[in-house]
DNA sequence: TCATGGTAAGTAAGTCTTCACTCACCTAAA
DNA sequence: TTTAGGTGAGTGAAGACTTACTTACCATGA
């Protein structure tokens, strides 16, 4: 009996956290939807096991399943989490206010640029597209299309200011995210080797964007916003 | 016996040709790589099951491993079929010696939209890039890195000509080819809705492009390109 | 200050299905 | 009669999901 207890210390050990309490049922569920993401987005849906997914949290297959009765479910539940944008929006507010169009354009690009951190995030959008979960659409029309409407919205009253070009704002906003989002595309998932810094790639695309797009007065020198 | 015989000819009528002939074993093939294509564009490849491949082709399971030892070796063939572009540059080269700009972007653009045709081959790219398969480096840069190079030389170039503005050729030409690729994706993959022919799209990213890159003359007036 | 019992966290060891791949055999045609 | 196209019926491994069970924690009343 005493020896039953010693064994049984050392192997129920493992589905505790690292003062060796149990851990609760929140904490928990959300240490499976981290790692599920990671490795959803390493090796897609169907390429990752629950085993797996059971293994690097630390705990048995069985209790994956006591908190998401389907691997689906966890699956929808990493997407319902990742639903959060509007922060973006409020910083760059000030710049729209103030008809900055460089920091808007600038902010809206270095936001989705952001190095690393959230590689996971478009790998893992990219298959939920391509695999065509149900869910998907809702994580791309919460996610993303917030970004694509408000950059058309903006460019729109820039138009009606005058200071741009009258093109369909939405096709600009998608023409310009499209650059940035491609840019890390290459990167992140071809592992396009780039020679420049993350910053300069931005302030490549934005100056060449605005280029394009701004209404110079008669008379005004282009190469006055020569690069770099 | 007898019944035996019998029903065996009405189950070995599958692996026939619409003539009821055997088929050779090149064509076999071929129709293996097209349906597996498809499938693997479809659905990936942990996705997608032999038998379905085979299910697809109208033939036994056996017989796909006949051709293809493993289903690795399939999705091999598929990415070494595809590694055909030299079409294209031989068209857009009479536009290149002649420094016609639009011409030249319009047409690099135009290729890859083509329309509906190869959504597969895009799929396909993606999810092999996103699924690691180490066959996608080579996939990519034999079919893909190939526009990037081509069209940043030819900016290179018109900026030599002192026609463009000086920015970063490799840059710029893979900003430009982003702006069209992510135009497909949102489509193709994403599902969203375009309200703008392929023409119109094309037309739009080239005009604003252009519009930045195009060093004017002093005293050009911008809006002389004004859209639609 | 304890037992103590209800409950929530956790597990080992399955079950059932599917999947990649094999094997022994068949048969049309050259 | 050889050979190349073709097959049914497997096999072992792996994967999603269950089941029956074991703790640890904590609130409650004696």
């Amino acid at each position: 009996m005493s020896e039953d207890l010693l064994t049984m210390k050392k192997q129920t050990a493992e589905g505790r956290d690292e003062n060796g309490q149990r851990v609760s049922a929140g904490d928990r569920q959300a240490s499976l939807i981290a790692a599920a993401a990671s490795l959803f987005a390493a090796k897609g849906f169907n390429g990752t096991t629950t085993k797996e997914i059971a293994k690097a949290v630390g705990v048995s297959e069985a209790l994956v399943f006591k908190y998401f009765p389907t691997k689906r479910t966890l699956y929808a539940a990493i997407l319902a989490e990742k639903v959060t944008v509007n922060e973006l929006l409020d910083v760059v507010e000030a710049a729209v206010t103030k008809r900055d169009d460089h920091r808007v354009f600038t902010m809206i690009a270095s936001y989705r640029i952001r190095p690393g951190a959230d590689s996971t995030f478009l790998r893992l959008l990219l298959f939920s597209a391509l695999e065509g979960h149900e869910l998907s659409e809702l994580f791309f029309g919460k996610h993303h299309k917030v970004f694509y409407d408000y950059l058309a919205a903006y460019i729109r009253t820039r138009i009606d200011d005058g200071a741009f070009r009258s093109v369909d704002p939405l096709l600009a906003a998608r023409a310009f995210i499209g650059m940035v989002v491609h840019h890390r595309l290459l990167h992140e998932i071809f592992g396009v080797p780039m020679h420049q810094s993350h910053e300069t790639t931005v302030a490549t695309y934005v100056d060449l964007f605005l280029a394009g797009l701004i209404r110079m007065p008669i008379g005004r020198k282009s190469s006055s916003r020569r690069l770099r």
